[in-house]
DNA sequence: GGTTTGGCGAAAACATCTTGCGCGGTTGTG
DNA sequence: CACAACCGCGCAAGATGTTTTCGCCAAACC
């Protein structure tokens, strides 16, 4: 099973680290039961092995003048590998776009985008993404508030798994 | 317009830990061009006004067992205020569900899921989810593949715009 | 039973954080 | 203009945290 390479120690520094990821070495070994040093060895090997991907400060979209979040659904006209790529690759271009998932059904891709005000939000849409190549239909939704916004992965979810199939 | 009373160096420095988040102060007081100490005052400022909302590792799902990741698009029967609010806390307390915001349009929440495998999602949608009062229709879109996920806010746009206003 | 492996903790060298203080530039006022 | 108040910077030093080295112990494996 995914992760049982980890003991659970490991497991408990990769959940303080996401939820404070700028705790101290010293912090995070007494929260764990461990001593600094090996703690510090844990995390180096945790970060080499791929498990933590970095580090990022959270920080407050209203605050800093992005007051718009829209979900954008689109559906290309051609699902062509080659097709879909070229169009993965506009949205990595495209600053507006945080998130750009493919999906199965009849949404081929589920774009999450900022952007100061709607009125720059209305004028990437139309010039930008409805202009794109390929690109058959875009249905946009206005987030009006959001309820939950927890970065990362439950982890209480995972230790109660392992403990049930222990 | 929000986001003024920072100065360039303000933004650099919330740009500088959105992308790493973890970095020492005197590496972050170099990359802005200022010293160590002004730095560290400038960063505790930034958190206690609330422009920092936290330090998070991002930690690799697959790696760690979560091989789903799954868009519900949600439709409630009532919309009154107290039944929004309602559902809105049963997805703060599913831990499966990551992201939950309300949208405009027919679509009334979109829920960000994540899950072990898609049994286990499976039945959290069909034990909790559709069993949940109020919950009229749900259209779930299995995420495929993801083609970008950058967290946090693009600051180049952000820069740009201020560079106009000036 | 010896060897290997992996992880721990203690201690020391090193780097960073944090605080107080003085300087220089800017603003507002007489 | 001159002056005072203010703001933010950099410097320096003591406190704190990080990182390396080293030796030890226990479990796994010949």
């Amino acid at each position: 099973m995914a992760g049982s390479k980890l003991d659970p120690i490991d497991r408990h520094i990769l959940a303080e680290l996401q939820a404070d990821g700028r705790m101290t070495n010293v912090e995070l070994a007494s929260r764990v039961g461990i001593s600094a040093p090996p703690c510090l060895r844990r995390v180096r090997t945790l970060e080499e092995a791929g498990y933590i991907k970095g580090y990022h400060a959270d920080i407050d979209a209203r605050e800093m003048g992005f007051e718009v979040q829209v979900f954008a659904m689109v559906r290309l006209q051609s699902q062509a590998e080659a097709d879909l790529s070229t169009f993965e690759g506009r949205c990595r271009a495209w600053p507006l776009v945080r998130e750009c998932h493919m999906l199965n059904g009849e949404i081929d891709f589920i774009l999450k985008c900022v952007a100061p005000d709607l009125s720059s939000f209305q004028s990437f849409l139309t010039e930008q993404l409805l202009k794109a190549e390929n690109v058959a239909n875009v249905k946009t939704s206005l987030v009006i508030r959001c309820a939950k916004d927890e970065p990362g992965l439950p982890f209480d979810v995972l230790e109660a798994r392992l403990a049930k199939h222990a």
